[in-house]
DNA sequence: CATGAAAAAGCGGCCGC
DNA sequence: GCGGCCGCTTTTTCATG
């Protein structure tokens, strides 16, 4: 597994700015020529370094303008390790990460109106035994 | 202003899912002609509702293994509204959300160690007169 | 919105350095 | 590992009906 040199970060940074830089573009910024720098973007995808693309989307005019951090604890710690597992394919929840605090997940939701952000805590509880305690987001000023 | 119609979700949907998505699959699966798929990816990109491609990289195969929540309280709430704008530019601030909470606002920041996010939280205290509160993320189990 | 043709980009392989 | 080449395929773009 070799390491990840200096034009391979350029690299990463400038695909996580534009997706769909094409390798010309790449091979300029970096230097490189384009063979070299095709080699170098196959092999971080296949390191699964780059693990993939997509396209980024306003939610809001989409019309999924509500979006919340939700914090959960187990009634029940015993069951807490297939907590993640059980909230994965629940639309509306964006992402769900463990973290050392009081609670022990955080969940960043995005729903269409006040009711459905009601209906999908209503489908948590009944989904796994938690508690939650929801933190409205007013406003995303940036997210890189 | 046109609304969205279901075959913009659905262009939506698989370009949020593969932001490579060429335009003939695109077309295929939503039934039209490559030129149609075309012209409403445009449209999408010109309103504002694609904001742009982004690679997806592993932060911790990149070196970046260390990820937290920031919880930010202004201690001057006078120059709240500045907070947002002065906290951009700082590398290792992923995200920025202001909340309805007692958090004014709350950052997802991503450094390489720890000295490294004491770094970060000092650099913060310098731009900014607040006070931070923070939750390290031990995982995430998904982030769509 | 469909068709079709030109231009651009990507792909894989090759070789010499 | 890089550079530069090749031919080939796919994708994008644009003019036209």
């Amino acid at each position: 597994m070799t390491g990840i040199d200096d034009i391979d970060q350029r690299i990463l940074t400038m695909l996580e700015a534009d997706g769909r830089a094409t390798l010309a573009q790449l091979a300029q910024e970096t230097g490189l020529s384009v063979s070299a720098a095709q080699s170098r973007v196959q092999k971080l995808e296949k390191r699964g370094i780059i693990k993939g693309y997509k396209a980024i989307v306003d939610q809001e005019q989409r019309g999924l303008p509500i979006s919340a951090f939700v914090n959960v604890t187990p009634l029940d710690y015993s069951a807490e390790s297939s907590i993640p597992e059980k909230l994965k394919n629940i639309k509306g929840i964006v992402s769900c990460y463990s973290v050392a605090g009081a609670p022990s997940f955080v969940l960043v939701v995005r729903v269409a109106s006040p009711g459905a952000l009601e209906e999908l805590l209503n489908l948590i509880h009944r989904t796994v035994p938690v508690s939650t305690e929801t933190t409205m987001i007013l406003q995303t000023y940036f997210a890189h």
